[in-house]
RNA sequence: GGCUGGAUGGCAGAGUGGUCAUGCAGCGGACUGCAACUCCGUGUACGCCGGUUCGAUUCCGACUCCAGCCUCCA
């Protein structure tokens, strides 16, 4: 039984779809400024992980994610880059594909973009003024009226009079309320901007998910899920938009994933305390990212640091030394243990990734010892892990690739050291223990650790 | 200040009213020419103070500290 935690409730709750075995979900995505970091990175693997097992499960889940291509930083950084916003954006676009395709992160079933849904945006704002949720002021702005909207605060658990009180000072004079927020930005001269009732204009960052998730999924989707600083007030001002635009239940289960901290702070743009994927992919190996934002809770905060992820790394050796020392079967013919029960146990359990990986390594110990022992089970538990891992995709590369990685500028080459493991396989035979042990220590020097066993010696890169 | 979470062994990180998390690291042993991998064994852990209970790390209350949101940020 699929049970997640719900923000609109604060507590977990048995996962009941709309439509009988039918999940539709939509995640606020990424303003394309800039590259991603590893605070994104988390986002994309969350819901991936939970897309991948839920599609593991049986479920049929429609995964929609928007990418929001025109903001006021798009617009800043395309003029400080001296290019067009569709040049950034397209950059940006490209260089987040091809980070998640890295991280084995699959892409969502439909990726709609702001700007293609203008034509949406504008009808929805006009629905809110025509229903009284809205108004045009004398600048060319729209805005939402907040106080019209009775459950504004649900979500987060807001209350109106405490909003109003704390405030920031808000110097826009055209609105009727400081709460009030955006839903149509008039254009300013020699910005990119749309043509619309109000005239030249942009839609406002809350209501392009309104428009896109309604336009993608309906009036009414399951899940809506986002990063940990979208609660409020962009969520909170997504619901007062579409409930009060449609006349319905906007989502029924928000989802949330937790902030990655540098020592005791978010990672955040702001704060400029971020990594990118990619600096963070010159060292590391993507699965071993991977692994690293898996082996914490997704709601929970995780740390990034050097350690964690050099943890990661020994994690992986461990499981792919594992499936290194047997070929898998095929298809693994039942065996009589409850790994895929306890396993899915846990992820039912709101997706508790690290207790599903506990699972795996007790998973793994059991293999080992299968191979020791020369258990004929060994084949189908290593079928086993490798099927369970796969549902949230990992393990999915050959132990050979990940034990071995790829060869750096100044490393040896597969070929290089073949060639050194046959000196010094020569010299063991020869009894010449010192010549053999040299051979070693030159490999090791180049990070080079080898694994004598019956079937010869095997080798793989240290990390 | 308001609203959410959190505080677990050397580190990371699950979980539970009474018996095992798990991983990394450490220690002892096996395997090995020596190693590596692997296996076996190995740890008086649950912020602080009260309460409930036969029994609380787990439930309740107070306290301390930490983080997220309340402003663009995943």
């Amino acid at each position: 039984m699929l049970h997640i935690y719900n923000t609109l409730t604060n507590s977990k709750t048995i996962f009941t779809p709309i439509e009988p075995g039918k999940i539709r979900m939509y995640v606020c995505g990424v303003t394309v400024y800039d590259l991603c970091h590893i605070g994104h990175a988390r986002v994309m693997v969350a819901f991936d992980v939970m897309t991948r097992y839920l599609r593991a499960r049986g479920w049929d889940v429609d995964y929609v994610r928007n990418i929001t291509d025109v903001d006021d930083k798009i617009i800043r950084r395309a003029a400080e880059n001296n290019e067009t916003v569709d040049q950034l954006t397209e950059r940006m676009i490209a260089a987040m594909h091809e980070d998640e395709a890295r991280l084995n992160v699959l892409r969502p079933d439909q990726e709609p973009k702001a700007t293609a849904h203008i034509d949406d945006i504008v009808n929805m704002v006009q629905t809110l003024i025509d229903k009284g949720y809205a108004y045009a002021a004398d600048n060319g702005d729209v805005y939402y009226r907040v106080e019209k909207f009775e459950n504004y605060g649900r979500l987060t658990n807001k209350v109106l009079e405490d909003l109003r009180s704390g405030a920031r000072v808000e110097v826009e004079e055209a609105k009727e309320s400081p709460l009030d927020f955006v839903l149509w930005k008039s254009a300013k001269p020699g910005e990119v901007s749309w043509e619309s009732p109000w005239g030249a204009g942009r839609p406002g960052w809350h209501i392009e998910c309104s428009a896109m998730s309604k336009c993608c999924l309906g009036d009414t989707f399951d899940i809506h899920g986002g990063g940990p600083d979208l609660p409020f007030p962009h969520h909170e001002n997504e619901i007062a938009q579409s409930e009060a635009a449609n006349g319905c239940t906007y989502a029924h289960y928000w989802v949330h994933a937790g902030p990655v901290r540098m020592g005791k702070e978010k990672m955040s743009k702001s704060l400029g305390n971020f990594f990118t994927i990619r600096d963070v992919l010159q060292h590391y190996n993507p699965e071993v990212v991977r692994y690293f934002l898996s082996s914490v809770h997704y709601r929970s905060y995780i740390d990034y640091s050097e350690d964690s992820l050099k943890e990661a790394q020994s994690a992986l050796e461990r499981f792919y030394q594992a499936l290194a020392s047997v070929e898998a079967a095929e298809s693994g013919a039942a065996l009589d243990n409850d790994f895929e029960l306890r396993f899915c146990e846990a992820m039912d359990d709101d997706f508790n990734t690290p207790r599903a990986l506990a699972v795996l390594f007790e998973l793994v110990s059991e293999l080992n010892k299968a191979v020791r022992e020369g258990c004929g089970d060994a084949p189908q538990l290593a079928a086993q892990l490798k099927r369970l891992a796969g549902m949230i995709g990992l393990l999915e590369q050959s132990p050979q690739a990940f034990l071995q990685g790829e060869s750096g500028a100044d490393d040896l080459s597969a070929e290089e050291i073949e060639r050194l493991i046959e000196q010094r396989n020569q010299a063991r035979k020869d009894k010449n223990f010192a010549e053999a042990d040299r051979v070693r220590d030159v490999l090791a020097d180049k990070g080079i650790v080898l694994k004598d066993s019956r079937e010869g010696t095997g080798w793989y890169r240290e990390h």
